[in-house]
DNA sequence: TTTAGCACTCCTTGCCTCCGAGTGCTAAAG
DNA sequence: CTTTAGCACTCGGAGGCAAGGAGTGCTAAA
C-alpha cells in the first residue's frame, strides 16, 4: 500500500530533521515546516498512522517521532533529494585526489583515508581482486658478491622486489640462468604448484641453484598469499565519537573495535549496483545493527575493483554521503580506468 | 630531602591501588595493606605530608588520595617492582613476532600493531632513519612493448620497484643504456641534485631518452622524499575507551584525533636510554598532558632505529607495560640485528 | 610517635517536585 | 469525511533536598 503524498512529505521532514539534529520531531515543529497551513493536530493524526505503519516510532510515549529503519529505507529509495555537489565540494574532492598514488595497495588504503577525512565519518576500504593471481615474470639482479635483488611481477601487474642475501658467491652467469629457469617453470601457476615444481627439481639442479630457487620461490609464494588474502583498511574510527548516538562509550567502543578487529566482516556490496546503502538491521552483522553503511566501488583496471565504505549512525546524512561517495568513486574509476594503473596522471586535464 | 621508607611504602600502595582500580585510596584501605599493624590515623598523618610534598593529591576534600605526576615519577624511578614476564607472556610475544616481516616500512607498522594488541593500549610506531638517503642503484627491465619495470635500490638497502608505461616503443638496447646513464650520473645524490643533473642533460640526449629519464627520476625523487619524511603509524586508539578516565567522550575524542591527525608530534625519545617514560605534564604536548607515554626503540640494522610508543592514562600500568615493551624491543633488535632483514651491507665500495 | 575518638566535609544516591514538550482524544467546524 | 481547536494526560529531564557513607583533620590521651 502506498503512502499518501502528505504522509511522505511528513516522513521526509522527520528524517531530514532527525538527521540534522538527532532530536525527535514534534507535531508542531513539523507543522511549521509544512508548505501550506496545516494544524499540528492534523499532523498528529498522520503521525499516528505512520507509526502504525512502521515508518516512525517514538522513543517513549509523548515525545516526538524518529524514523525507523523502514522509514529510512523509504527515504533513501524515494524521498531523498539528490544532493548535488557544490563547486567547493568537487574542488575539494579533486584536490584530495590530486596526490599521486603509486602502489595499488596504497591506493586503496589512501582512498579510504580521503573518504573518511572528507566526509567526517569512519570508513573502510579494500580491493576486490580476482583470486587466481600468479607470477608473470621473475628477474634477478646482481648487486654485489653478497646480495641480489629479486623482482617479481604479478599477473595483476603489480611489481614487488626485495634485496636478498647470497649465501654463496656465484659467477656472472648464474643469476640470469636462474631467472630464465624461473620464468619458464614458475610463471602462471599458483603457490602450491610452485612448491610442487620446486620439489621436482631437487635432483636436477645443483644444491647451490636449488638454494637460490627456493629463496626466490619462498618470496613469490609469500606475495601470492598476500595478494589472495585481501586486506581491509579502516580509518577514522574516532570520528564516531562526534555523534551523539555514540556518547555512550560502550557502544562506541564496540563498533570501533569491530571495525578494527573484524574488518573482514565489514559488508561488501551484493549485486552489482555501483552504490549500496545498508540501514541498521539490514546489516547482517550484529555490531552494525544500529549503524548504517554506504558502500561504493570503483575500477582499478585489470579486473580489479576498489571498494570503499562509510560507516555512521542510522541517522547518517545519506543524501550528502551518497552524493559525495558516488562522485568520489566515479573520479577514481575515471582516473584509473582512463590512464592505466600505476602510471602517472600528472598530465591530466 | 628523602622520603622515609614508610612514606615510600604508602606511596607505592596508593599508586599500585590507583593503577589497578582508578579509585582514590583511603587511609583505612591503605592501613590494611600495610605490613605490620598501623592505624589509619597514622596513615592519615603520613598522607597529609605526602600531599604537602606534592606526591599525592585529593580530588576533593575528604576523599582518598591519588598520585600526582610527581608521585608517579618517583614510583617509576624507585618504587616500581620490576615486572618479570611470565612464561606465557614471553611465549605470547614470541608468537606475535613469529610472522615474517618483509618490508622495512611494514615492519615498523606491524611492530606497532603487535604492541597495541598485546598490551591493550594504543600505540604508535615510526622509523628513525638517517636523513641523507640517496639512490644506490637503478635497474630498468623491459616487460613488453608498452611498459617496463623500474627498480631502485636506496642507500639504506631498501629496494623499490614499479611498473611504468612506455610512451614510445624502444629498441632492445635503450633500456640498458639508460640504466647505465642513471647509474653513473644519478646515484649517491639527493633529490634536488637529481633534478639539477636532469636539467643539464636536456639538450645532450634525445627527447625520447629524456622522457624516460624523467619518468624514472620522478619516481626516485618521490622515493627519496618518502624516505626522508618519516611516517608514523598509530594503532589501537579505540583501546582508550576501555579506561574510565576516558569515559568522557570529548577527552577520548581529543586524544584519539590527536593520535591520528597529529602523529608527527608524538613524543620521540630524547637522550639515548633504550626506554623512556613520560608522565602527564612531562609531555610537552597539550593533548598529552593528562596521559602518559612509554617509548622504546630497537635496532633495524644499518643505522636505523625503530621506535614504538604506548599511550595511556597517567594511571597506566607502568611496571607491566615497561617490562613487556622492553622485552619486545629487545626481541626485535635481536631479530634484526642478528640477521636477516632487509639486508646487510657487507661490501663497502 | 602512635592511636582513638569525634566533628566535619563533600560526593553519591535516591526521592520528590515541577516544568514543558508532546501526545491522544473528543467535539465542533468546514 | 476531513480538519481543527481544546483539553487532560504522560513522561523525561532538571533542580532541590535529605540521608548515607567514605574519608578527612584535629585534638587529646597512651
Amino acid at each position: 500500500m502506498e503512502l499518501t503524498d502528505r504522509k511522505k512529505q511528513i516522513l521526509k521532514i522527520v528524517v531530514d530533521g532527525y538527521i540534522a539534529t538527532a532530536e525527535p520531531l514534534g507535531s508542531k515543529a513539523i507543522a511549521e515546516k509544512m508548505p501550506g497551513k496545516i494544524s499540528s493536530a492534523t499532523i498528529r493524526n498522520e503521525l499516528a498512522e505512520l507509526v502504525e505503519l512502521g515508518y516512525l516510532e517514538q522513543p517513549h510515549t509523548s515525545s516526538g517521532r524518529i524514523p525507523t529503519p523502514k522509514g529510512y529505507r523509504l527515504y533513501v529509495n524515494e524521498l531523498m533529494e539528490q544532493h548535488t555537489l557544490s563547486a567547493e565540494e568537487t574542488a575539494s574532492i579533486n584536490a584530495s585526489l590530486g596526490g599521486k598514488m603509486a602502489q595499488v595497495d596504497q591506493l586503496v588504503s589512501q582512498a579510504g583515508q580521503m573518504v573518511s577525512r572528507f566526509m567526517g565519518y569512519p570508513s573502510y576500504a579494500m580491493a576486490e581482486g580476482r583470486r587466481d593471481i600468479s607470477v608473470r615474470r621473475f628477474e634477478l639482479i646482481a648487486v654485489d658478491s653478497g646480495s641480489f635483488i629479486a623482482v617479481v611481477m604479478l599477473s595483476d601487474s603489480r611489481v614487488k622486489s626485495q634485496l636478498m642475501p647470497l649465501t654463496l658467491p656465484v659467477d656472472g652467469q648464474t643469476l640470469p640462468e636462474i631467472s630464465h629457469l624461473l620464468n619458464t617453470h614458475f610463471t602462471g601457476i599458483g603457490p602450491e604448484e610452485i612448491s610442487r615444481h620446486l620439489m621436482n627439481l631437487t635432483d636436477q639442479v645443483s644444491g647451490q641453484w636449488f638454494l637460490l630457487l627456493n629463496q626466490v620461490c619462498d618470496y613469490a609464494r609469500q606475495l601470492l598469499q598476500e595478494a589472495a588474502h585481501q586486506s581491509v583498511f579502516t580509518t577514522g574510527a574516532s570520528q564516531l565519537l562526534k555523534f551523539p548516538e555514540f556518547r555512550d562509550v560502550d557502544k562506541a567502543h564496540d563498533l570501533m573495535s569491530f571495525m578494527v578487529d573484524n574488518k573482514e566482516n565489514l559488508p561488501v556490496p551484493t549485486g552489482d549496483s555501483p552504490m549500496q546503502i545498508l540501514i541498521g538491521p539490514e546489516n547482517v552483522n550484529d555490531a552494525l545493527k544500529e549503524s548504517s553503511v554506504v558502500i561504493a566501488s570503483y575500477d582499478i583496471g585489470e579486473n580489479m575493483r576498489g571498494l570503499v565504505g562509510v560507516v555512521g549512525p542510522t541517522r547518517m546524512d545519506y543524501a550528502t554521503v551518497a552524493a559525495r561517495l558516488s562522485y568520489f568513486a566515479e573520479s577514481l574509476s575515471r582516473m584509473f580506468g582512463a590512464g592505466q594503473l600505476p602510471a602517472k596522471e600528472d598530465t591530466k586535464e
